[in-house]
DNA sequence: CTTGACCTTAGATTAAACTCTAAGGTTTAT
DNA sequence: ATAAACCTTAGAGTTTAATCTAAGGTCAAG
C-alpha cells in the first residue's frame, strides 16, 4: 500500500496529479486509511504506469479513460463489445507505431547523411531526409492500402 | 503553391493553426503573393506533415521546433552538433516506439484473452493484461540495460 | 509538545495549443 | 458589380492537463 506522495515520487509526478486523475475518473485509490489518506495498491500503481505510458505516446486523458472504462464496466459488457473496443484502440496504436517508425527512419537517414565532422552542416538537411521519407511513406501506403481498409477516426 | 486555406484543408487543420505555427516559428510560407497572401510550396507542405506526424506521436511543439531548428541553422552548426542532436531525438523516438509496442502487446493480449462472444466480459480484464505486460516489461528492461545506456530526459 | 513533512478539500492560476472574434481588404463566380 | 468565399492583423477566449494556494488536519522525530 502506497500513500499518495510515495506513489507520486515513485512515478515522477506530483501528488496533485494523482488527485487530478482521481477527480477525472482515471485512477482512484483502492482504499483509504482511518484518517482518510489515499492508499494505493500494486494494481493501482500498474494502472498509473499504464496511464503515464499512454500519455507519453500521445493519447489524451479522455482516450485513456475510454480505454480504462473497459475494465470498470466489464461485467456489463458482452465479450464481443470489449473485443471490438480493444481492437479499435489497437488499430490506433498500430498506426502510431507506423508513424513513429517512419519518423525514426527520417531521423536515421539524416544522421547517416551527416558526416559528423567539424565542418558546416550545410548539406545535412532534415528536409532532405523528410522528402525521401515522404517518398517512402507514399510507397508504403500504396502497399498498405492493397491489403486492408484503414478506418481510423 | 498552396494558399493557406488549401494547405489547411489538405492536412485537415484550420488556417488559424497555420498562422499559429508561423507565429511560433514552426512553419513560415516560402513566399507571399502581391496582395500579401501566404504561399506555401511542396516543401512547406512536407514540413507541415512532419510537424503533424510529430504531434500525433506525442512530441510537443517546442520539441518539434527544436528538431526543425536544425534545418534553419544548418549553416551555423558543425556537422557533429547536428548529428548529436538528431541522434538524441532518435533515441527519444525509439523509446516511444518501445513503449507503444508494449502498449500494443498489452491490448493484443487482452483481445486474445477475450472470447469475443455474447457472454459477459467478467474475465476479460485490461488490468490482467497490464499485469502480464509489466512482467514482460521488466524482463525486457533487464535485457535492454545489459547492452547499452539509455540516457533519456 | 511542537516543528516540519506529510495529508485533506475546494477553488484559482498556469502553460500549451489551438480557436474564435472583430474589423477590414481581395478574388472569383454570376 | 456585388455576394460569397477567400485573405489580413491583433487580440480575446477555450480546452486540456496540470500546478498552485489557502486553510486546515495528522503524524513521527527530537
Amino acid at each position: 500500500m502506497y500513500r499518495i506522495g510515495e506513489l507520486a515520487s515513485q512515478c515522477d509526478i506530483k501528488a496533485d496529479t494523482l488527485r487530478f486523475y482521481e477527480k477525472h475518473g482515471l485512477l482512484a485509490p483502492s482504499s483509504r486509511s482511518e484518517s482518510g489518506y489515499r492508499l494505493y495498491t500494486k494494481e493501482d500503481a500498474a494502472r498509473l504506469r499504464f496511464i503515464l505510458r499512454a500519455k507519453t505516446v500521445g493519447f489524451t486523458l479522455n482516450e485513456i479513460s475510454e480505454l480504462l472504462s473497459i475494465e470498470l464496466d466489464k461485467a456489463n459488457w458482452a465479450c464481443a463489445d470489449v473485443k471490438g473496443m480493444v481492437d479499435n484502440k489497437l488499430e490506433q496504436v498500430e498506426s502510431k507505431i507506423i508513424e513513429l517508425t517512419q519518423f525514426a527512419n527520417s531521423l536515421q537517414s539524416l544522421s547517416n547523411a551527416c558526416c559528423g565532422g567539424p565542418d558546416s552542416a550545410e548539406h545535412c538537411s532534415i528536409l532532405e531526409a523528410l522528402e525521401s521519407e515522404d517518398k517512402q511513406l507514399n510507397a508504403k501506403n500504396e502497399i498498405a492500402h492493397k491489403g486492408h481498409h484503414h478506418a481510423s477516426k
